[in-house]
DNA sequence: CTTTTGCGATTTTTT
DNA sequence: ATCGCAAAAG
């Protein structure tokens, strides 16, 4: 249990004992005053911003045993501020003065893990401050009190609020910490039996004077070995201010602490302890003005970097980097390329050098190739210069700002260099393995000659080379960067069994990574059981494999909570999770929050507020409370379809929804009440936490909930509404803006941060499911390590989007590509030795040997290098459904033929559900707007008129003025870059006219092809009769992506063509990429086509529409947030 | 026997 | 999007 915990449960205890003297709760200053008194301590309060209050809001003077608060506006707000400082007195922590400032009654029992947050987690004084507002809350409010008002006597949130005149959001989130986290089980409390330091342990412990590098291997004992060298250091008298603990993450830090304030909580929160990133905050908040910001600079995550570039982004006119539908992957690539530039401390000015440098060389040398690359360097640079600049305008840094702005201001200021150097005489690094250039050139600036630094770390565990730590920073320790430094090894692991020690040292010997003599000794005794390897035929029986073998090491003493299953990517995870939960197998896990039907449920309500539609009512009527059929929400989005309604007017329509049944329309006025007050512009927090806590039971219904699954479900919407409370602020309406920003995240793949499981979760008995980097640093009794196939592990090397210049990354020697390839192969080595050495007694690698195809599948070679350490088996386990089967087939009865666009059925094989819900439903919502898909509208329009005047050419300024006009109509006018946005559009166009240089124009006809009755028709853009008499149809497809696999649409053009003309081809034009494709299929390839056509139909007419998610294109569907289950009941349908 | 084509599985990882 | 394998075609 960690200390916030403790600090609740006490909190909760005095609670108790102050009702039980029969004290008020209802009156809580009253009741907090009599606490604080009761302990001889006098409560004052006085006018904010006295001086007594040494600025902050409240503040416990232990000297003259007083607490005083700033004079609030109400009773509880006052007692907030005395239970605070209360807090401070009864915890114990009351050693350090300084006043409290940032009091928050209503902040979550854990931070969201977004932007500045993720950075700041564990800085000492927010940690305890943070402590302190829970304790405050926990004493006015106790959780098991407000869950029992609500749950039991079934009053809502404002009630309670209510009874003690306490604010909304208050009770809210303590109601959410109640009901929706897992009540926190009172440990065994066993603390870590701390085993007597071996020799090289001690030895490296009590090291003084050069620095010194501990090599540490798996499991023995780095933890340990550090902190008692901080209580040695203590125990000769150095005063914890002067000794920086760096980790590379929050939780390393956290356990760093909790270990030290175990034996020494003064010292440990007096030390300076916290990762490179909030070190680096620090500083840059300290020397703001030397940087040249104003006061606290904001941080921003990618997804507001990219919203930043993006509106400049058509100023740029990139030549290398065009993708002029979809700028934001690329700016995402070039951000990359950033973020690696900062690790590198490579600056816009230095990069656009190493780029020019390169272009020289390609010229001198006549490399064509190495010409492109400078090129596409070069726009790199010039996009980094921007952003630098956008950013400082704004007062922004980002995450890569964190260590690169310190480490050019301590090299570029000796006087402040001297100032952070003196403070600290003693620096410790944790996973010394994980520091990149820019770390290390932090480090060098803060102990110049290393006096007294002692890192620790292990160059076989270095996975995260890809934001440029190189197990090379360890050799370079002793050689280069801190030269007298000593090393030591540790060498006995306690962890693991040695069958496990001797399978990881074994591979060990034959990585690359390290030195080849570091294998470990076991100091446990054997367990009987080897390193197995369980092959399967199918990847189907993989899961059941792995379930079979859960259960059976269940049998054998190990509970659910014990094992964990390690992959190495997150995608093959949140599929294994699902089957592993309808298998009936606990576990934790939480994956992509946006995707969990629960959120998506959360979401529709929001959306039926900005979406005339309604579409959420798809959502909603699969809720238990708001229960709808399927063809009573069709029936509403017809009706809506065809009416002008503005978004959120629905409710008033609900009387003249013809064919919606009155229990349908008695729900939709429900949803309505539901709903009642709120609007696009209203805080999406406030609403949810109102309909989940006042309005509704949804949030009950978690609480009541036994199962693992179910109280996940519980966590996801805790999470999800931890998540709203922290928005950045912007333009526009909080609704359609927080859509959008979950769209973008989830583009981004940011929304990662936020599948991590709160602490709260950890006491669940389920399967622990993590990646391998998510495991690193943690040990489990028993790991399960699936798909152990040559195509997933070693994963083969893919370059970056935008490489770096040659030159950039230090020591990478002339040819950057080949060490980028080495470096990433020993990433992939280190990643499976990582996952190994976090078994303690068992671990079973398992992979399936066919295909789904039926092929044979190869192992992973890295297998083999565990030589006899591997038992290998092969099972059968028993056929048991995954409920993989089903998902997706809707009852629907469909009436007369079907017949279908080109675009349509294409659509259906990209994926079949956005089929369902856009052609079948016909939910409509189009695709987001931006001033590039206006732009692409525009143009179409225009190419569209092109044909239908039958023009040939049109002169420039023709073309502008009807660019003009277009803009005009869709307001692209009043954009910053409408006159670059015109420019590619007039770009597009003149190319749309080349292709019309060739022979003479027919009027496009309406093409079909029949299929069995059904059909597919094919609209042409565009038709030409050739100088040889060919005639060709030509398509103009914007996306200009050119698929490699032609996709049914193309059949079904391809088909239509030629029923209507034998010997007519088919063309695609790509204005984007100035290319015209000639639609070619051989005979087998059509039959097939024609054949998944018929197909395809097939599946409409049985209801068969299975959802093909993909992180890519997913965000942009116009279903994106109702996505999942339908209502029930039967869909009549006529195409 | 060689070449083409289809198809399935994979497109990480994080402060 | 890209790779590697297996089956079909030449």
């Amino acid at each position: 249990m960690d200390s916030i915990e403790k600090a609740r449960t006490i909190a909760a205890e005095l609670h108790a004992v102050a009702v039980q003297k029969g004290l008020d709760p209802r009156k809580p200053y009253n009741f907090a005053k009599c606490e604080i008194l009761s302990r001889d301590i006098c409560l004052e309060a006085t006018k904010p911003g006295a001086t007594q209050l040494d600025g902050g809001r409240a503040k416990y003077i232990r000297n003259d045993l007083l607490i005083i608060h700033e004079r609030c506006d109400t009773d509880f707000e006052n007692a907030f501020l005395a239970a605070h400082e209360l807090g401070h007195v009864v915890l114990g922590d009351d050693f350090n003065p300084s006043p409290s400032t940032n009091v928050d009654p209503a902040r979550p029992a854990e931070p969201s893990p977004v932007a500045e947050d993720r950075v700041v987690d564990y800085g000492k004084r927010q940690r305890r401050e943070i402590q302190m507002d829970l304790f405050a809350r926990e004493f006015l409010l106790p959780r098991p009190v407000v869950k029992r008002m609500h749950l039991v006597d079934g009053m809502s949130a404002s009630e309670i609020a209510k009874v003690f005149g306490a604010p909304f959001d208050v009770v809210a989130q303590q109601l959410f910490d109640a009901i929706l986290l897992p009540v926190v089980e009172t440990p065994s409390e066993s603390p870590a039996v701390d085993r007597p330091l071996n020799d090289k342990q001690a030895a490296a412990a009590s090291h003084r004077g050069v620095p010194l590098l501990v090599e540490a291997g798996p499991g023995t004992g780095k933890t340990q070995t550090l902190t008692s060298r901080v209580h040695s250091l203590l125990a000769d008298g150095i005063d914890p201010r002067e000794i920086l603990l760096l980790t590379f993450s929050n939780k390393a830090a956290a356990e760093m602490a909790d270990r030290i304030a175990e034996k020494n909580k003064e010292a440990s929160a007096a030390m300076w302890i916290g990762t490179f990133h909030a070190f680096g905050l620090d500083l840059i908040r300290r020397f703001y003005s030397e940087l040249g910001f104003e006061k606290d600079p904001r941080m921003i995550d990618k997804t507001e970097a990219v919203e930043m570039l993006e509106q400049q982004f058509p100023k740029f006119d990139l030549e290398h980097y065009r993708n002029v539908y979809a700028p934001a992957s690329v700016i995402d690539d070039i951000l990359k390329a950033v973020s690696r530039a900062k690790d590198e401390v490579v600056c816009p000015t230095r990069y656009r050098e190493l780029a020019e440098a390169m272009q020289l060389r390609a010229t001198a040398s006549n490399d064509d190739e190495l010409l492109i690359r400078a090129r596409r360097c070069h726009e790199v640079a010039r996009v980094y210069e921007a952003y630098e600049k956008i950013k400082k305008a704004k007062h922004c840094i980002d995450f890569g700002d964190l260590v690169s702005l310190p480490v050019s201001l301590l090299e570029s200021e000796p006087t402040i260099a001297n100032t952070i150097s003196e403070t600290y005489s003693h620096v410790l690094v944790d996973e010394y393995q994980d520091v990149n250039r820019s770390s290390v050139r932090l480090l060098k600036s803060i102990c110049p000659d290393g006096a007294n630094l002692w890192a620790v770390g292990d160059a076989k565990q270095s996975i995260y080379r890809f934001r440029g730590a190189s197990s090379g920073n360890m050799k370079r320790f002793t050689n280069e960067d801190f030269r007298r430094a000593q090393t030591v090894r540790l060498e006995q692991n306690y962890r693991s069994v040695p069958e496990i020690t001797d399978a990881f040292s074994a591979f060990g010997a034959t990585m690359a990574a390290g030195t080849g003599g570091d294998a470990l000794t076991a100091e446990r005794s054997v367990c009987g059981s080897k390193v197995a390897l369980t092959t399967v035929d199918k990847v189907t029986e993989q899961t059941l494999a792995i379930a079979d073998s859960i259960e059976q090491m269940r049998q054998n003493g190990h509970g659910y909570r014990d094992q964990a299953i390690l992959c190495t990517g997150n995608e093959k995870l949140a599929t294994l999770a699902g089957e592993l939960e309808r298998l009936g197998i606990p576990v934790l896990f939480l994956g992509s929050l946006f995707e969990r039907l629960e959120i998506k449920n959360l979401i529709a309500f929001l959306s039926l507020l900005t979406d005339r539609r309604a579409m959420g009512l798809i959502r909603v009527g699969c809720q238990r409370q708001t229960e709808l059929t399927l063809g009573d929400v069709s029936k509403v989005i017809e009706h809506l379809r065809d009416d002008i309604t503005e978004p959120g007017e629905w409710p008033a329509k609900v009387d003249s929804f013809h064919g919606v049944s009155e229990s349908g329309k008695q729900v939709l006025r429900e949803v309505a009440t539901i709903l009642l007050g709120f609007d696009q512009s209203s805080s999406p927090w406030t609403m949810l936490a109102t309909i989940l806590l006042d309005r509704t039971q949804i949030a009950a219904d978690f609480a009541n909930a036994s199962s693992v699954s179910e109280r996940t479900g519980g966590i996801a919407v805790w999470q999800f509404m931890n998540f709203l409370r922290v928005q950045p602020s912007g333009k526009g309406l909080p609704v359609p803006r927080l859509l959008k920003r979950i769209r973008d995240l989830i583009r981004l793949k940011e929304d990662r941060d936020l599948s991590k499981l709160p602490d709260a979760a950890s006491g669940l008995d389920g399967v622990r499911l993590m990646t391998v980097h998510g495991s690193k640093g943690l040990e489990f009794p028993v790991v399960h390590f699936p798909g152990m196939n040559k195509t997933s592990l070693p994963l083969n090397y893919k370059s970056p989007k935008c490489p770096p210049p040659d030159g950039m990354v230090e020591g990478s020697g002339d040819d950057s590509k080949a060490a980028a390839v080495a470096a990433h192969s020993e990433e992939q080595e280190c990643i499976f030795y990582v996952a190994l050495s976090r078994a303690r007694d068992r671990l079973i690698a398992y992979a399936p040997t066919k295909q789904a195809g039926g092929k044979n599948w190869p192992l992973s070679p890295f297998l083999d290098r565990l030589g006899s350490n591997l038992q290998r088996n092969h099972v059968a386990p028993n056929e048991r459904d995954l409920g993989n089967g089903n998902e997706g087939t809707i009852p629907i009865q469909v009436s007369g033929r079907i017949s279908l666009t080109t675009a349509q059925i294409g659509l259906f094989e990209r994926c079949p559900r956005r089929f369902f819900y856009t052609h079948v439903v016909r939910i409509g919502g189009r695709r987001e707007e931006s001033p590039y898909t206006l732009m692409h509208d525009a143009v179409r329009e225009i190419c569209e008129a092109i044909v239908a005047e039958r023009l040939i050419t049109l002169s420039d300024s023709k073309i502008r003025q009807r660019l003009n006009q277009a803009f005009k109509a869709s307001g692209l006018v009043d954009h910053g870059y409408a006159n670059e946005l015109a420019g590619m559009g007039h770009k597009l166009v003149k190319y749309f006219l080349t292709t019309r240089a060739e022979g003479s124009p027919i009027e496009p006809p309406s093409l079909a092809v029949n299929l069995a009755g059904d059909e597919v028709k094919f609209r042409p853009d565009d038709g030409f009769t050739m100088e040889d008499g060919a005639i060709v149809f030509r398509q103009v497809r914007t996306g200009g992506i050119k698929s490699s696999r032609d996709d049914i649409a193309a059949a079904a053009a391809l088909l239509a063509a030629t029923e209507h003309a034998r010997g007519s081809r088919v063309e695609f034009v790509h204005l984007s990429d100035q290319e015209i494709r000639d639609v070619e299929m051989q005979k087998r390839k059509l039959g097939n086509r024609h054949a998944s056509l018929h197909d395809a139909l097939k599946s409409i007419r049985d209801g068969k529409f299975p959802a093909k998610p993909s992180s890519r294109t997913c965000p942009g569907c116009p279903a994106f947030f109702v996505c999942g289950s339908v209502p029930e009941g039967t869909l009549q349908k006529t195409f």
